[in-house]
DNA sequence: AGTATCATGTAAGAGGTTACATGATTTT
DNA sequence: AAAATCATGTAACCTCTTACATGATACT
Protein backbone atom coordinates (compact mmCIF):
# COMPACT_ATOMS: atom_id res chain seq x y z
CA UNK A 1 0.00 0.00 0.00
CA UNK A 2 2.69 2.60 1.21
CA UNK A 3 6.19 2.53 -1.20
CA UNK A 4 8.98 1.45 1.84
CA UNK A 5 10.41 4.33 2.66
CA UNK A 6 9.37 7.20 0.81
CA UNK A 7 10.73 9.19 -1.82
CA UNK A 8 11.09 13.18 -1.34
CA UNK A 9 7.72 14.77 -1.65
CA UNK A 10 8.13 17.79 -4.26
CA UNK A 11 6.27 20.59 -3.14
CA UNK A 12 3.07 20.35 -4.55
CA UNK A 13 2.63 17.12 -2.92
CA UNK A 14 3.37 18.82 0.53
CA UNK A 15 1.02 21.73 -0.31
CA UNK A 16 -2.11 18.98 -0.82
CA UNK A 17 -1.11 17.27 1.90
CA UNK A 18 -1.32 20.49 4.58
CA UNK A 19 -4.80 21.20 2.52
CA UNK A 20 -6.27 17.93 3.44
CA UNK A 21 -5.21 18.05 6.71
CA UNK A 22 -7.19 21.00 7.55
CA UNK A 23 -10.16 18.86 6.20
CA UNK A 24 -10.80 16.24 3.27
CA UNK A 25 -11.80 17.11 -0.27
CA UNK A 26 -11.83 16.87 -4.06
CA UNK A 27 -9.12 17.68 -6.34
CA UNK A 28 -11.29 20.00 -8.45
CA UNK A 29 -12.16 21.58 -4.84
CA UNK A 30 -8.57 22.30 -4.39
CA UNK A 31 -7.72 23.21 -7.75
CA UNK A 32 -10.29 25.73 -7.76
CA UNK A 33 -8.72 26.99 -4.36
CA UNK A 34 -5.42 26.93 -6.37
CA UNK A 35 -7.03 29.51 -9.10
CA UNK A 36 -8.51 31.54 -6.79
CA UNK A 37 -5.83 32.46 -4.12
CA UNK A 38 -2.72 33.19 -4.17
CA UNK A 39 -1.85 30.15 -3.41
CA UNK A 40 -1.99 29.33 -7.11
CA UNK A 41 2.00 29.68 -7.21
CA UNK A 42 1.85 25.74 -6.71
CA UNK A 43 0.49 25.19 -10.37
CA UNK A 44 -3.31 25.28 -10.69
CA UNK A 45 -3.27 23.08 -13.39
CA UNK A 46 -5.28 19.20 -13.26
CA UNK A 47 -2.16 17.50 -15.02
CA UNK A 48 -0.30 18.28 -11.98
CA UNK A 49 -2.77 18.16 -9.69
CA UNK A 50 -4.84 14.76 -10.06
CA UNK A 51 -1.40 13.07 -10.82
CA UNK A 52 0.08 13.92 -7.55
CA UNK A 53 -2.80 13.01 -5.72
CA UNK A 54 -2.64 9.44 -7.23
CA UNK A 55 0.83 9.45 -6.16
CA UNK A 56 0.19 10.57 -2.60
CA UNK A 57 -2.35 7.90 -2.48
CA UNK A 58 -0.07 4.73 -4.26
CA UNK A 59 2.28 5.82 -1.02
CA UNK A 60 -0.43 5.40 1.25
CA UNK A 61 -0.52 9.27 2.39
CA UNK A 62 -4.04 10.10 1.41
CA UNK A 63 -6.88 8.20 1.31
CA UNK A 64 -9.57 8.78 -1.65
CA UNK A 65 -13.56 7.58 -1.50
CA UNK A 66 -15.75 7.82 -4.05
CA UNK A 67 -18.80 10.21 -3.20
CA UNK A 68 -21.35 9.55 -5.49
CA UNK A 69 -24.46 9.43 -3.02
CA UNK A 70 -25.44 13.17 -1.74
CA UNK A 71 -23.23 15.03 -4.70
CA UNK A 72 -24.16 15.47 -7.89
CA UNK A 73 -21.35 14.00 -10.33
CA UNK A 74 -19.19 11.82 -9.21
CA UNK A 75 -16.24 13.08 -6.76
CA UNK A 76 -13.37 11.75 -5.53
CA UNK A 77 -12.74 12.77 -1.80
CA UNK A 78 -9.19 12.74 -0.33
CA UNK A 79 -8.32 12.45 3.29
CA UNK A 80 -5.06 12.35 5.22
CA UNK A 81 -4.32 8.82 6.52
CA UNK A 82 -2.17 8.56 10.00
CA UNK A 83 1.24 7.92 7.99
CA UNK A 84 0.31 11.08 5.53
CA UNK A 85 -0.36 12.82 8.61
CA UNK A 86 3.03 11.88 10.37
CA UNK A 87 4.98 12.85 7.22
CA UNK A 88 3.20 16.36 7.30
CA UNK A 89 4.82 16.73 10.63
CA UNK A 90 7.76 15.83 10.18
CA UNK A 91 8.09 18.30 7.21
CA UNK A 92 6.72 20.23 9.25
CA UNK A 93 8.40 20.15 12.67
CA UNK A 94 12.10 19.72 11.17
CA UNK A 95 14.68 21.91 11.74
CA UNK A 96 15.00 25.59 9.25
CA UNK A 97 18.20 25.05 7.76
CA UNK A 98 20.16 26.99 5.63
CA UNK A 99 19.15 25.97 2.66
CA UNK A 100 15.40 26.27 3.52
CA UNK A 101 16.84 30.07 3.50
CA UNK A 102 18.24 30.28 0.20
CA UNK A 103 15.48 27.77 -1.49
CA UNK A 104 13.18 30.45 -0.78
CA UNK A 105 10.26 32.07 0.60
CA UNK A 106 7.68 30.09 -1.06
CA UNK A 107 8.75 26.96 0.48
CA UNK A 108 8.70 28.74 4.24
CA UNK A 109 6.06 30.47 3.61
CA UNK A 110 3.88 27.36 3.11
CA UNK A 111 5.48 25.51 5.94
CA UNK A 112 4.65 28.47 8.41
CA UNK A 113 0.87 28.54 7.26
CA UNK A 114 0.78 24.48 8.05
CA UNK A 115 2.56 25.07 11.35
CA UNK A 116 0.16 27.38 12.30
CA UNK A 117 -2.90 25.60 11.69
CA UNK A 118 -0.88 21.93 12.82
CA UNK A 119 0.58 21.97 15.56
CA UNK A 120 -0.65 25.99 16.62
CA UNK A 121 0.70 28.97 17.76
CA UNK A 122 3.33 28.06 19.76
CA UNK A 123 5.34 25.90 17.36
CA UNK A 124 5.07 28.72 14.85
CA UNK A 125 6.42 31.53 17.26
CA UNK A 126 9.13 28.94 17.70
CA UNK A 127 9.88 28.36 13.92
CA UNK A 128 9.96 31.51 13.41
CA UNK A 129 12.45 32.58 15.95
CA UNK A 130 14.72 29.40 14.23
CA UNK A 131 14.05 31.29 11.07
CA UNK A 132 15.05 34.48 12.24
CA UNK A 133 18.45 33.06 13.36
CA UNK A 134 19.12 30.97 9.68
CA UNK A 135 18.60 34.83 8.39
CA UNK A 136 20.94 36.69 10.08
CA UNK A 137 23.32 34.39 9.44
CA UNK A 138 22.91 34.14 6.04
CA UNK A 139 22.30 38.07 5.35
CA UNK A 140 26.11 38.70 7.41
CA UNK A 141 27.35 36.30 4.74
CA UNK A 142 25.99 38.07 2.37
CA UNK A 143 26.98 41.36 3.74
CA UNK A 144 30.62 39.84 3.97
CA UNK A 145 30.45 38.73 0.45
CA UNK A 146 29.41 41.76 -1.02
CA UNK A 147 32.42 43.65 0.63
CA UNK A 148 34.97 41.15 -0.77
CA UNK A 149 33.66 40.93 -4.00
CA UNK A 150 31.10 43.58 -4.73
CA UNK A 151 34.22 45.82 -6.21
CA UNK A 152 34.93 43.68 -9.59
CA UNK A 153 31.74 42.96 -10.34
CA UNK A 154 29.63 45.54 -13.01
CA UNK A 155 27.19 47.42 -11.18
CA UNK A 156 24.39 45.53 -12.32
CA UNK A 157 26.06 42.32 -10.38
CA UNK A 158 26.63 44.92 -7.14
CA UNK A 159 22.73 45.94 -7.19
CA UNK A 160 21.20 41.78 -8.15
CA UNK A 161 23.17 41.17 -4.67
CA UNK A 162 22.30 44.55 -2.71
CA UNK A 163 18.65 43.23 -4.21
CA UNK A 164 19.53 39.85 -2.27
CA UNK A 165 20.04 41.36 0.76
CA UNK A 166 17.31 43.60 0.81
CA UNK A 167 14.85 40.79 -0.05
CA UNK A 168 16.22 38.81 2.88
CA UNK A 169 15.93 41.43 5.01
CA UNK A 170 12.32 42.13 4.54
CA UNK A 171 12.39 38.64 5.63
CA UNK A 172 13.82 39.16 8.77
CA UNK A 173 11.69 42.19 9.34
CA UNK A 174 8.86 40.31 8.56
CA UNK A 175 9.37 37.40 11.04
CA UNK A 176 10.08 39.90 14.06
CA UNK A 177 6.61 41.84 12.86
CA UNK A 178 4.81 38.48 12.90
CA UNK A 179 5.94 37.16 16.43
CA UNK A 180 5.10 40.27 17.95
CA UNK A 181 2.09 39.98 16.21
CA UNK A 182 1.23 36.45 18.41
CA UNK A 183 1.97 38.17 21.11
CA UNK A 184 -1.06 40.26 21.14
CA UNK A 185 -4.29 39.42 20.54
CA UNK A 186 -6.10 38.82 17.31
CA UNK A 187 -7.22 41.72 16.08
CA UNK A 188 -8.13 42.95 12.38
CA UNK A 189 -4.77 43.50 10.96
CA UNK A 190 -2.57 46.17 10.63
CA UNK A 191 0.03 46.31 8.14
CA UNK B 1 19.40 23.98 -38.76
CA UNK B 2 17.72 26.45 -36.94
CA UNK B 3 14.27 25.58 -35.94
CA UNK B 4 11.46 27.28 -37.89
CA UNK B 5 9.72 29.99 -35.87
CA UNK B 6 11.00 29.76 -32.00
CA UNK B 7 10.31 27.81 -28.87
CA UNK B 8 9.54 29.41 -25.69
CA UNK B 9 13.64 29.53 -23.50
CA UNK B 10 13.25 28.72 -20.27
CA UNK B 11 15.48 30.57 -17.83
CA UNK B 12 18.33 28.44 -18.15
CA UNK B 13 18.78 28.92 -21.72
CA UNK B 14 17.99 32.76 -21.33
CA UNK B 15 20.77 32.48 -18.55
CA UNK B 16 23.31 31.12 -21.56
CA UNK B 17 22.48 33.05 -23.87
CA UNK B 18 23.24 36.24 -21.74
CA UNK B 19 26.67 35.20 -20.81
CA UNK B 20 27.48 34.57 -23.85
CA UNK B 21 26.76 37.75 -25.45
CA UNK B 22 29.32 38.40 -22.69
CA UNK B 23 31.63 36.76 -24.27
CA UNK B 24 32.71 33.67 -26.00
CA UNK B 25 33.05 30.31 -23.13
CA UNK B 26 33.00 26.73 -22.93
CA UNK B 27 30.52 24.83 -20.94
CA UNK B 28 32.60 23.92 -18.57
CA UNK B 29 33.49 27.39 -17.56
CA UNK B 30 30.05 28.65 -17.71
CA UNK B 31 29.67 25.48 -15.27
CA UNK B 32 32.23 27.15 -12.89
CA UNK B 33 30.86 30.31 -12.96
CA UNK B 34 27.35 28.99 -11.73
CA UNK B 35 28.98 26.84 -9.36
CA UNK B 36 31.10 30.06 -8.12
CA UNK B 37 28.69 32.49 -7.80
CA UNK B 38 25.18 33.31 -6.53
CA UNK B 39 23.93 32.74 -10.16
CA UNK B 40 23.88 29.23 -9.23
CA UNK B 41 20.40 29.26 -8.84
CA UNK B 42 20.19 28.51 -12.71
CA UNK B 43 21.13 25.12 -11.87
CA UNK B 44 24.85 24.34 -11.78
CA UNK B 45 24.32 20.52 -13.06
CA UNK B 46 25.88 19.51 -16.46
CA UNK B 47 23.12 17.68 -17.11
CA UNK B 48 21.38 20.68 -17.39
CA UNK B 49 24.04 22.84 -19.24
CA UNK B 50 25.21 20.88 -21.76
CA UNK B 51 21.62 19.71 -23.36
CA UNK B 52 20.89 23.38 -23.10
CA UNK B 53 23.88 24.40 -24.85
CA UNK B 54 23.25 21.49 -27.76
CA UNK B 55 19.49 22.90 -27.67
CA UNK B 56 20.52 26.47 -28.44
CA UNK B 57 23.44 25.53 -31.36
CA UNK B 58 20.51 22.88 -32.83
CA UNK B 59 18.12 25.86 -33.10
CA UNK B 60 21.08 28.28 -34.56
CA UNK B 61 21.19 30.71 -31.73
CA UNK B 62 24.90 29.95 -30.33
CA UNK B 63 27.77 28.53 -32.22
CA UNK B 64 30.66 26.11 -31.48
CA UNK B 65 33.57 25.51 -32.53
CA UNK B 66 35.89 23.07 -31.52
CA UNK B 67 39.43 24.48 -29.69
CA UNK B 68 42.01 22.02 -29.63
CA UNK B 69 44.76 24.01 -30.73
CA UNK B 70 46.04 26.12 -28.05
CA UNK B 71 44.05 24.56 -25.47
CA UNK B 72 45.14 21.51 -23.77
CA UNK B 73 42.25 18.98 -23.76
CA UNK B 74 39.20 19.15 -25.99
CA UNK B 75 36.89 22.18 -25.47
CA UNK B 76 34.26 23.56 -27.33
CA UNK B 77 33.71 27.24 -27.54
CA UNK B 78 30.46 28.59 -27.90
CA UNK B 79 29.39 31.94 -29.28
CA UNK B 80 26.26 34.24 -30.07
CA UNK B 81 24.83 33.55 -33.53
CA UNK B 82 23.12 36.88 -34.89
CA UNK B 83 20.35 34.88 -34.67
CA UNK B 84 20.77 34.42 -30.99
CA UNK B 85 21.14 37.62 -30.50
CA UNK B 86 18.30 38.89 -32.11
CA UNK B 87 16.46 36.40 -29.69
CA UNK B 88 18.52 37.66 -26.78
CA UNK B 89 17.76 41.59 -26.92
CA UNK B 90 13.93 40.69 -28.52
CA UNK B 91 13.78 39.66 -24.66
CA UNK B 92 15.58 42.15 -22.67
CA UNK B 93 13.68 44.77 -25.05
CA UNK B 94 10.34 43.18 -24.15
CA UNK B 95 7.81 45.55 -22.26
CA UNK B 96 7.68 44.55 -18.16
CA UNK B 97 4.17 43.06 -17.63
CA UNK B 98 2.40 41.89 -14.84
CA UNK B 99 3.29 38.39 -15.04
CA UNK B 100 7.06 39.35 -14.96
CA UNK B 101 6.34 40.74 -11.51
CA UNK B 102 4.50 37.71 -10.16
CA UNK B 103 6.87 35.10 -11.58
CA UNK B 104 9.53 36.30 -9.52
CA UNK B 105 12.58 38.18 -8.68
CA UNK B 106 14.97 35.76 -10.04
CA UNK B 107 14.36 36.22 -14.07
CA UNK B 108 13.75 40.23 -13.05
CA UNK B 109 17.33 40.41 -12.38
CA UNK B 110 18.71 38.06 -14.67
CA UNK B 111 16.90 40.42 -17.55
CA UNK B 112 18.03 43.61 -16.19
CA UNK B 113 21.84 42.57 -15.40
CA UNK B 114 21.69 41.46 -19.50
CA UNK B 115 19.95 44.80 -20.35
CA UNK B 116 22.72 47.26 -18.54
CA UNK B 117 25.61 45.29 -20.11
CA UNK B 118 23.92 44.50 -23.57
CA UNK B 119 21.85 47.45 -24.18
CA UNK B 120 23.30 50.11 -22.03
CA UNK B 121 22.31 52.13 -18.77
CA UNK B 122 19.94 54.17 -20.63
CA UNK B 123 17.89 50.91 -21.28
CA UNK B 124 18.77 49.37 -17.90
CA UNK B 125 16.67 52.97 -16.26
CA UNK B 126 14.03 52.42 -18.68
CA UNK B 127 13.55 48.57 -17.34
CA UNK B 128 13.60 49.74 -13.90
CA UNK B 129 11.20 52.66 -14.41
CA UNK B 130 8.72 50.24 -16.31
CA UNK B 131 9.26 47.97 -13.45
CA UNK B 132 7.94 50.63 -10.97
CA UNK B 133 5.36 50.92 -12.46
CA UNK B 134 3.87 47.59 -12.44
CA UNK B 135 5.21 46.81 -8.88
CA UNK B 136 3.09 49.26 -8.05
CA UNK B 137 0.17 48.94 -9.46
CA UNK B 138 0.20 45.08 -7.93
CA UNK B 139 1.17 46.26 -4.77
CA UNK B 140 -1.98 48.40 -4.79
CA UNK B 141 -4.14 45.30 -5.92
CA UNK B 142 -2.21 43.39 -3.03
CA UNK B 143 -3.43 46.07 -0.73
CA UNK B 144 -6.94 46.18 -1.72
CA UNK B 145 -7.66 42.16 -1.49
CA UNK B 146 -6.12 42.38 2.08
CA UNK B 147 -8.25 44.48 3.17
CA UNK B 148 -11.02 42.83 1.52
CA UNK B 149 -10.32 39.03 2.18
CA UNK B 150 -8.12 39.12 5.17
CA UNK B 151 -10.81 39.15 7.88
CA UNK B 152 -11.73 35.88 7.01
CA UNK B 153 -8.18 34.12 6.84
CA UNK B 154 -6.19 32.63 9.24
CA UNK B 155 -3.65 34.46 11.29
CA UNK B 156 -0.85 32.72 9.17
CA UNK B 157 -2.68 33.58 5.88
CA UNK B 158 -2.41 37.36 6.88
CA UNK B 159 1.05 37.27 7.61
CA UNK B 160 1.78 35.31 4.41
CA UNK B 161 -0.02 38.07 2.64
CA UNK B 162 2.09 40.70 3.96
CA UNK B 163 5.08 38.99 3.54
CA UNK B 164 4.31 39.25 0.01
CA UNK B 165 3.32 42.93 0.54
CA UNK B 166 6.43 43.78 1.73
CA UNK B 167 8.56 41.35 -0.89
CA UNK B 168 7.30 43.79 -3.77
CA UNK B 169 7.61 46.42 -1.79
CA UNK B 170 11.48 45.58 -1.33
CA UNK B 171 11.32 45.30 -4.85
CA UNK B 172 9.82 48.78 -5.42
CA UNK B 173 12.44 50.38 -3.03
CA UNK B 174 15.16 49.08 -4.75
CA UNK B 175 14.24 49.26 -7.91
CA UNK B 176 14.24 53.20 -6.62
CA UNK B 177 18.00 53.15 -5.38
CA UNK B 178 18.85 51.66 -8.76
CA UNK B 179 17.79 54.35 -10.20
CA UNK B 180 19.32 56.86 -8.00
CA UNK B 181 22.82 54.89 -8.32
CA UNK B 182 22.67 55.51 -12.54
CA UNK B 183 22.29 59.06 -11.74
CA UNK B 184 25.38 59.66 -9.77
CA UNK B 185 29.16 58.43 -11.19
CA UNK B 186 30.53 54.88 -10.31
CA UNK B 187 32.51 54.29 -7.75
CA UNK B 188 36.26 53.07 -8.87
CA UNK B 189 36.05 49.37 -8.89
CA UNK B 190 39.18 47.29 -9.79
CA UNK B 191 39.10 44.75 -12.70
C1' DA C 1 52.60 4.63 -12.52
C1' DG C 2 48.70 6.22 -10.28
C1' DT C 3 45.61 9.70 -9.00
C1' DA C 4 43.33 14.08 -9.59
C1' DT C 5 41.30 17.22 -12.48
C1' DC C 6 39.67 18.83 -16.97
C1' DA C 7 35.84 18.67 -20.13
C1' DT C 8 32.20 16.71 -22.27
C1' DG C 9 28.47 14.15 -22.42
C1' DT C 10 24.58 10.25 -21.77
C1' DA C 11 20.80 7.43 -19.26
C1' DA C 12 17.03 6.93 -16.38
C1' DG C 13 13.53 8.90 -14.12
C1' DA C 14 10.59 12.42 -12.01
C1' DG C 15 7.46 16.05 -12.26
C1' DG C 16 5.51 19.87 -14.64
C1' DT C 17 2.85 22.10 -18.87
C1' DT C 18 -0.53 22.32 -22.42
C1' DA C 19 -4.05 20.30 -24.66
C1' DC C 20 -7.34 17.05 -25.22
C1' DA C 21 -10.91 13.36 -23.82
C1' DT C 22 -14.88 11.84 -21.36
C1' DG C 23 -19.17 11.73 -19.34
C1' DA C 24 -22.66 13.63 -16.26
C1' DT C 25 -25.53 17.35 -14.86
C1' DT C 26 -27.17 21.92 -14.52
C1' DT C 27 -28.57 26.06 -16.91
C1' DT C 28 -30.68 28.66 -20.76
C1' DA D 1 -32.21 20.62 -27.28
C1' DA D 2 -28.07 23.12 -26.84
C1' DA D 3 -24.61 25.04 -24.14
C1' DA D 4 -22.05 25.63 -20.08
C1' DT D 5 -19.88 23.73 -16.27
C1' DC D 6 -18.63 20.01 -13.12
C1' DA D 7 -15.08 16.58 -12.25
C1' DT D 8 -11.80 13.53 -13.46
C1' DG D 9 -8.31 12.07 -15.93
C1' DT D 10 -4.80 10.91 -20.02
C1' DA D 11 -1.13 11.86 -23.73
C1' DA D 12 2.68 14.02 -25.54
C1' DC D 13 6.29 16.73 -24.63
C1' DC D 14 9.86 19.29 -22.21
C1' DT D 15 13.28 20.28 -18.90
C1' DC D 16 15.64 19.30 -14.78
C1' DT D 17 18.08 16.04 -11.37
C1' DT D 18 21.20 12.51 -10.08
C1' DA D 19 24.41 9.48 -11.32
C1' DC D 20 27.43 7.49 -14.27
C1' DA D 21 30.66 7.14 -18.45
C1' DT D 22 34.56 8.52 -21.13
C1' DG D 23 38.88 9.93 -22.33
C1' DA D 24 42.67 13.19 -22.12
C1' DT D 25 46.00 15.68 -19.58
C1' DA D 26 48.48 17.40 -15.37
C1' DC D 27 50.46 16.45 -10.91
C1' DT D 28 53.28 13.65 -7.52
Amino acid sequence: MSSPPSREIPLLGRALLGLLQQGESSGYDIRRLFTQTPMGTFSDSPGAIYPALARLEKEGLIQGRNERSAGPRRRRIFRLTATGRAALEAWLAAPVTRDDVVRGSNELMLRFGFIETTLGEAEAVRFLQALQREVTSYLAELRRYVDAAGGSMPRSGQLALVFGIRSYDALLQWSEQAVTAYGKPQKDRKE
